[in-house]
DNA sequence: GTCGTTTGAGCCATCGAATG
DNA sequence: CATTCGATGGCTCAAACGAC
């Protein structure tokens, strides 16, 4: 019995096996679905006579699809056309994986509340105001020149704008001056705001006891992890994160801990009409205290941040801010900010050709461009392997498993993991799109 | 307007179990 | 042994939502 059951498994593992099973399966699925698309306009016609049709349509319609399976075989047969391929392509990326802080008793946790106001979102974004408070009550507050002036919705939403007065680059909060400063003084006078307000707690004269380890300073702003910190991290440069990383600070997003609460149906964010709180910050407030705050001031968010996360209304434990608030070290948060503008680098070069926002039949999707790019591939690349090798190199590079150097710990199971998809209808749709510029190429070019 | 993440529905690859 | 069925978990996508 157990003899048989184990040929029969040892039988079913092997790779000639799954691929036959896999083409079989494959076959049957496009079948299915032709049938059950042609039912549903002629339900009423021979069942079995449109089949005979339908099959042989899908035959001859067949050489225009792609047939991913045949050029798959292909290449896990041949593995110096596959080496060939890997040498044409950068070396696979990936994001890195999230390590989140969870609570330690021994530890002391100070959280310090921060939020910036910035020109805009995105990559160039610049920081116009930065704001922090501490538990007990402590705040910092500075207001930031830009090199660029405020963007239209930015500007709609904080108030702020850049005005030329008396022939000097002014920032004007409400068209009012305001004392700004140069980015790196801010950050400097924000650094020794966070000196002593360690010091407050770990005292200077037991610098290397036992009580400097236990400390742990979270910087927590809402989104934070999205927005706040790759923004202050992009803008700071290497000698701010070295400071905050020597420190021993880290980032908590208070986003992540709203939302575990509100689906974990907290009692205190239930509104009085029975239905939860929304996660933003402006409706979290409005649920606890019943009252409005001036919403995107970076000081009025941090102080009503604050209010939000410790008051009795409340009602949450120091383990609970820091077991879901995703708080990451620095280091992490700058590795995984260098990864995402990495990404969108590569991102941007597939708009416009695979990928077309706001166009019904974009050939590849928003998520699917990003997961490409993400995996290390530009567009030029997959232009590059479609120039050199067709559709084998383009498919054999999205769909065939691919190992990052410096990964030591790959599993078997990652054997079996494509380097992009091992989706029929998104590989074929982009050897589809590969194909169509050949064709405009040539008809335009003659 | 930008950009990234979460969410939930639906699709599809995969694999154990069953069939002839 | 070859094939098929059925359950399941992972993948994909668009929409909604957070930040400015």
């Amino acid at each position: 019995m157990d003899k048989k059951q184990q040929c029969d498994k040892k039988r079913k593992s092997s790779k000639e096996y799954k691929i036959r099973r896999h083409q079989l399966q494959s076959e049957r699925i496009s079948k299915t679905a032709r049938k059950e698309a042609k039912e549903g306009k002629t339900y009423e016609t021979g069942i079995g006579l449109n089949l005979e049709k339908e099959t042989t349509v899908t035959t001859t319609g067949n050489n225009t699809d792609v047939d991913v399976d045949k050029i798959v075989m292909g290449i896990t047969n041949n593995k110096q056309l596959y080496e060939d391929l890997m040498k044409l392509v950068p070396p696979f990326t990936e994001r890195p994986a999230k390590e989140y802080l969870s609570h330690d008793p021994d530890k002391t946790y100070q959280f310090v509340l921060f939020d910036i106001e910035t020109t805009c979102t995105g990559k160039q974004a610049e920081i116009c105001q930065l704001s922090a408070i501490c538990q007990n009550g402590d705040t910092f507050s500075s207001y930031i020149l830009p090199n660029n002036s405020v963007g239209y919705y930015a500007s709609k939403v904080n108030n702020l704008t850049v005005e030329t007065i008396n022939g000097q680059r002014t920032l004007c909060k409400d068209l009012k001056p305001v004392n700004s400063v140069s980015l790196q003084i801010a950050l400097q006078t924000f650094i020794k705001f966070l000196q002593y307000q360690q010091n407050l707690i770990r005292p200077t004269c037991c610098t290397n006891t036992v009580e400097n380890e236990n400390l742990v300073t979270v910087l927590v702003g809402h989104n934070a992890a999205t927005f706040d910190v790759p923004t202050l991290l992009r803008n700071a440069g290497n000698n701010f994160e070295e400071q905050l990383h020597s420190m021993k600070i880290c980032f908590g997003d208070s986003l992540p801990l709203i939302r575990s609460l509100i689906s974990n149906q907290h009692a205190p964010l239930k509104q009085s009409n029975g239905q939860f709180c929304k996660a933003n910050l402006a409706s979290v407030y409005k649920c606890l205290f019943d009252q409005d705050f001036d919403a995107h001031d970076a000081l009025e968010d941090v102080i009503a941040l604050k209010r939000i996360l410790f008051s009795p209304e409340m009602s949450i434990d120091v383990k609970t801010i820091v077991d879901r608030s995703q708080i990451s070290s620095v280091r992490a948060m700058k590795s995984d900010m260098e990864f995402i503008d990495f990404r969108h680098d590569r991102y941007q070069t597939f708009v416009g050709n695979l990928h077309c926002p706001n166009e019904d039949h974009s050939p590849i999707s928003h998520g699917m461009a990003l997961k490409i790019a993400g995996s290390g591939l530009s567009y030029s690349d997959l232009h590059n392997l479609w120039q050199k090798f067709g559709e084998t190199g383009v498919v054999g590079i999205l769909f065939m498993p691919s190992y990052n150097p410096k990964d030591t710990r790959s599993t078997p199971s990652d054997k079996n993991h494509p380097r992009v998809t091992k989706s029929k209808r998104i590989l074929s749709n982009v050897v589809k799109y590969f194909q169509s510029c050949n064709v405009s190429n040539i008809s335009t070019s003659s």
